[in-house]
DNA sequence: CCAAATTGGTTTCATATGTAACTAATTTGC
DNA sequence: GCAAATTAGTTACATATGAAACCAATTTGG
């Protein structure tokens, strides 16, 4: 006890959960306000287009499994996305309470500007990283996923 | 193109930002549920109750500076923390908008508490690491933070 | 078959959160 | 000095969010 910090200390700012959660929370926010002026997109939006375009006829709860989305959240983004246009929702031929969701010509216009731009916003954020550090973070991220929710797929 | 894979394709599961961010939502909420039970302490209270425990006197904008909360949210904090009798509040003497916060008996109480418990979290969260990979991962995340907010301190 | 349990998804309701407007104290510039 | 701008912090309001109740379709067990 040496110096003037109180012995107990925590120091939430090298708390890594902390950390993690300003910088996500920072990033999303970017993130969140980018696609919202560019397209009207909302976060949960943006996730459900994201899926939709890469799993055509996804199911909402497909979604659900898929994103960790609340599966509230995602049936409000669908809604949304279906009042504007950019999704249909088809009935499953072979179960009546579950719904396939397709891109509109609409839907992919938009899908096709923003994964371009998710790109660029990645490159952006890991522009100083490494190429190496980018992997070790990936397989750093996937240790600790597989830790805090061991019941989650790994996508 | 070989595979089965959409070309236009942006595998959201592998899209860093989302990755850290339903890493962190999961470990935020696991931390979260586990200090309400203990304490009855929301995780803003909670990290209000850090960032006093760890420099006593603080004031609310100091709080918003360490922990990047709305200062809302560092307001209403420490609102809930007074009611409870964890903290309290002097009026600075050389600035009347100003007050410091501090630790009651109480607050002291938990906040000793508070320490190993999330020193605990953090070892558990950690556990898959290597020390070595947890030096990393730190680095990683100090890079990332100047990046994605160049103009915050960094802690 | 069919009553009970399950599943996909939506709606309700209470709470959490952020933006903006506001109050009070202090500082600045003239 | 003092009016105008700034800063600390709170309040009000509108929106976002999630838990739980709910509806409808399907599956299960007997």
């Amino acid at each position: 006890m040496a110096d003037g910090v109180s012995d107990a200390g925590l120091r939430l700012g090298e708390f890594l959960p902390f950390r993690l959660s300003v910088l996500s929370n920072t990033i999303s926010k970017q993130i969140a306000d980018r696609y919202q002026s560019a397209f009207g997109l909302t976060l949960w939006q943006w996730r459900v287009m994201a899926v939709v375009g890469e799993r055509e006829g996804v199911s909402a709860s497909g979604i659900v499994a898929h994103t960790a989305m609340d599966k509230v959240a995602v049936s409000r983004a669908v809604t949304g996305l279906i009042e504007q246009g950019r999704l249909k929702r088809v009935t499953a031929s072979d179960d009546g309470r579950r719904s396939h969701l397709h891109l509109t010509a609409q839907g992919q216009d938009i899908y096709d500007q923003i994964v371009p731009l998710a790109q660029a916003e990645l490159d952006r954020i890991a522009s100083s990283l490494s190429h190496h550090e980018m992997a070790q973070l990936n397989q750093i991220l996937t240790k600790l996923a597989a830790q805090a929710s061991p019941d989650r797929p790994l996508w």
